[in-house]
DNA sequence: TGGAATTGCGTGACATTTCACCTAAGCTTT
DNA sequence: AAAGCTTAGGTGAAATGTCACGCAATTCCA
């Protein structure tokens, strides 16, 4: 191990301010989504990513990956989903070992309701805080982090994938 | 509503970032607490939460709001933890409604047994890729949005709490 | 003081997630 | 092409988490 130990006191300031920052902003969002739409924030995710794969469709591992789940939830999420339309799955032609999950025309339509007010609490409550001359570092920050744990963590890389409301046209 | 719509590109830059840290490293974190220590990232939470309260006790609702939980989701699992005697519960003697959950002796050892890995990752997996300009601007920045969850959000504001390896005196 | 409202929690039914294991498809070697 | 490996997924039972409700202690107020 490198050095072991402690985090220095400008860390824990770091540290202490990202894990309130989550947990609570957790919570928001999954309240917020479970009232506004029919969707969980775990359901959300989960459209989310396929929303934006190409063709609208994934391998569950990959799928996987992209959310950070085990794969066997993905397994049940999934088969749960598909039961309220909002996915399908089907066996990949090429290797008859994957099953791809698609995103129905009603998951996206689900989705894109979502989307709206999910976005607009993100906005309140984690950009309304933030003074813009902050977004720059921060993301930067959150960039590096985000590098090093692909480089470092177990999970492998993500092919590209945003959640909803981040597109490439600006 | 404020001004409705969606997020800047400078935002949508921040926010994936965020998602994307999020996501993996609670998975990292799950991981590596599972697999080092007989803990669960949510028996840490719990455990951290009380490690630093006054007196190493919280009445449920207290412990609830600062971890971001249902209230019944930490009764089901105080409940649980007590059975491996990593906490006890009591009633309050000034209001006879509140159980106070108290950190065990037991309780804290194996929480200062499993910081020590919990904490080793955290540095190699958040604090090796970020850059040291960069600490200070994150932490503001995170403080600031911090500072907003709390006024706009739902829960209410927590009384003085910091995760595990995260102390006062440097 | 005596309801009525509020507050803090526990509970049980139900939903979700994890864990260990199973199957089957592809791959490699012989 | 069969044996053995590896990889993608599914599955069922157990652990965990959510939700709706209920109970008891406290508080409010007429």
């Amino acid at each position: 191990m490198p050095e072991g130990g402690w985090l220095d006191s400008q860390q824990q300031r770091a540290w202490l301010a990202y894990i309130r920052v989550q947990l609570r902003l957790t919570y928001e969002m999954n309240r917020q989504l479970q009232s506004d739409s029919d969707l969980s924030l775990p359901d959300y995710d989960v459209l989310t990513a396929l929303s934006v794969a190409d063709r609208g469709l994934m391998p569950i591992k990959v799928l996987a990956a992209q959310i950070g789940w085990e794969r066997s939830r993905v397994s049940h999420h999934v088969r749960r989903m598909a039961q309220r339309d909002l996915v399908s799955c089907s066996l990949s032609t090429s290797d008859r070992r994957v099953t791809e999950v698609r995103l129905t025309r009603h998951g996206r339509r689900v989705l894109e309701d979502a989307a709206v007010g999910h976005v607009e609490l993100v906005r309140r409550l984690f950009f309304d805080g933030l003074p813009r001359e902050l977004e720059g570092p921060l993301s930067q920050a959150l960039e590096s982090v985000y590098t090093n744990i692909i480089a470092q963590g177990t999970l492998p890389p993500p092919v590209d994938w945003r959640p909803h409301g981040v597109s490439d046209r600006p």
